[in-house]
DNA sequence: TTGAAAGCGCTAACAC
DNA sequence: GTGTTAGCGCTTTCAA
């Protein structure tokens, strides 16, 4: 492509590159004079400064890393775009990968995202994520990271995050005052927290509710559409047959509605939904689908903020860590 | 951030800083003893190369950039998911920038991942785009870069689109076919090829089918689900009553469902829509939404293709640069 | 007001 | 087998 650089402006003006660099940037050593006609000579001959000589330079690239599962599913995209806006608003670049929900992928994409040097990490954790000793590294490393969404089970880390344990506890509770009597929790991966955290809020409210459960009220169903829909046949399978379930997420709660339609089940009154993400197809199933919203706007928000702490104040104390809190939105899928 | 670099390695081999690059990467001039040792410590060290060292000496990023309208859109997100697999199958990282349908950002974001030394440059256009000039200057660059589905209305460059026009004539003809009587087009803007061929094609098939229609029955609507519900909301104030319309994009359909709803009109009955783009709500819709299938895999893999086919052959010769051919999905918005 | 020198991390060409 | 030199494009420090 053989951009054009300093080098090339100076030679052309019989100036040195140091110049140039200087009368580019409005240095004050430099003549106003001289400032005019390097800086129309850059814009006639097409300079571009180039960020990589800067960066190797400035030893930072003014660039954020982003990990997430999935693109292609309204929640993630939306957030990806929120981060995206938001990294621009603090006078970054976000340069988002994908996992693909699979922890291999997730390693690969961090590495290369560190081989990149991005100023910093934030991690919406995969599916398939275990091996916490990676984030250990990670964090040795010293290159500012965080969690967003997904971390892990056991999270020392910082993270930006909504309280999945309370969330689902109150979900179930709201699903058994409607009278189902036969709830069931299709759960996530145990080693990330929404999946351990909603599992024991689900679980707690059996128990505050004394409904007898079966060690059977819960079947991992993992993330996806396809995974809510197999489980739900599998279940059927084996004789359970649930009349209210709380999915992970949307769309193995979608998995749901399609098993449930193709065995001949309704919605709502022979069985009860409820998931987690309120994803944009949700409020156009049939019946629309009661879920647990995410202050997604205010989570990315935060999750920049604090990572622009860490990179521009040298030893910032923490920002709140709260959990953030969600919603309920009820709609048909709850007689 | 700190990270550990070849000189690191060196010093605390003490060998020279070359002798580890070529160690690194199995040059065969290194003992295999010296191998061992350099790539030991360099695991040990938690040694991951500079991507932006590598980039200013190979003069090649090997990352290709890609600049979409939107990425919370079930169309848009689908395409960058498949180019991101695609480049990563090809050997190169993809780093994705967001136009939001807005010419300024777009070059803003084109200028940006020039000043990254991306090898390459895909580009969605956005919807305000109207200066051709400044693809003119991007050609002279000599940068590898290509359109994908959106481009210039006169377009000299490469370019990965269907055939807009057919696909809207033969939709046109088919919403006809079934009897309705006073058809609209809610178009893009006419500066961008789906805006102003898909305007044609339904044009040239109301002249073909002999069909009486007022100049008012293009409407100009934008790409959005606002822009169709408020276009829709708009030409009724002015009395117009079609009874069919062809929205540009699956989105602007999307929002002549909501207008029509809240006017009390009925489709398919009273009114039979047809849209471009089978976004992943379309078949949920009630009814179901008829609509124009673009082959997006088929589309994404022939662009990086031809993308990966400049940046490594000296003198690539053209490939098949044919308009890909789409597929009209006859749902229940139809009679 | 301008420029020379040095270095960011890595590598290819060319000695030793 | 190993090391020296030079350079990718840019910037900071210090000297002229």
């Amino acid at each position: 492509m053989n951009a054009v650089s300093q080098k090339d402006i100076a030679d052309a003006l019989n100036v040195s590159r140091v110049t140039v660099t200087k009368a580019l940037k409005d240095h004050p050593d430099i003549a106003m004079e001289t400032k005019l006609k390097v800086k129309n000579l850059a814009e006639k001959m097409g300079y571009i400064p180039s960020r990589v000589a800067q960066s190797l330079n400035r030893q930072r690239t003014n660039t954020i890393g982003l990990v997430i599962p999935k693109i292609a599913h309204s929640f993630f995209s939306q957030a990806v775009e929120l981060f995206y806006e938001e990294a621009h608003e603090h006078g970054f670049e976000l340069i988002p990968m994908i996992s693909f929900e699979d922890s291999k992928n997730e390693e690969k994409a961090i590495k290369t995202l560190l081989s990149m040097r991005v100023d910093a990490l934030i991690i919406d954790l995969a599916g398939s994520s275990q091996d916490s000793l990676f984030f250990e590294k990670l964090e040795k490393l010293g290159i500012p990271f965080i969690f967003f969404d997904r971390c892990p089970k056991e999270n020392a880390h910082s993270s930006v995050i909504i309280n999945d344990y309370l969330a689902a506890y109150e979900a179930t509770i709201v699903g058994l005052k409607k009278g189902y009597k036969r709830p069931m929790h299709f759960s996530g991966p145990d080693e990330i927290n929404i999946g351990a955290q909603r599992k024991k809020g689900f679980l707690d409210a059996l128990k505050k509710s004394e409904t007898k459960y079966p060690e059977s009220s819960i079947a991992e169903s993992g993330f996806t559409e396809k995974g809510g829909y197999k489980t739900f046949l599998r279940i059927t399978d084996l004789g359970l047959n649930p009349d209210f379930v709380l999915a992970v997420n949307d769309s193995v709660a979608h998995g749901i509605y399609r098993a449930a339609e193709e065995l001949g089940i309704s919605i709502p009154n022979q069985l009860g939904v409820i998931g987690f993400g309120d994803i944009e197809t949700s409020k156009m199933l049939n019946p629309a689908l009661t879920t647990v919203r995410l202050p997604l706007k205010e989570m990315v928000r935060d999750t920049m903020k604090i990572i622009v702490n860490k990179l521009t104040i040298p030893s910032p104390k923490a920002l709140n860590n709260e959990p953030f809190t969600s919603e309920l939105i009820v709609r048909g899928s709850l007689k």
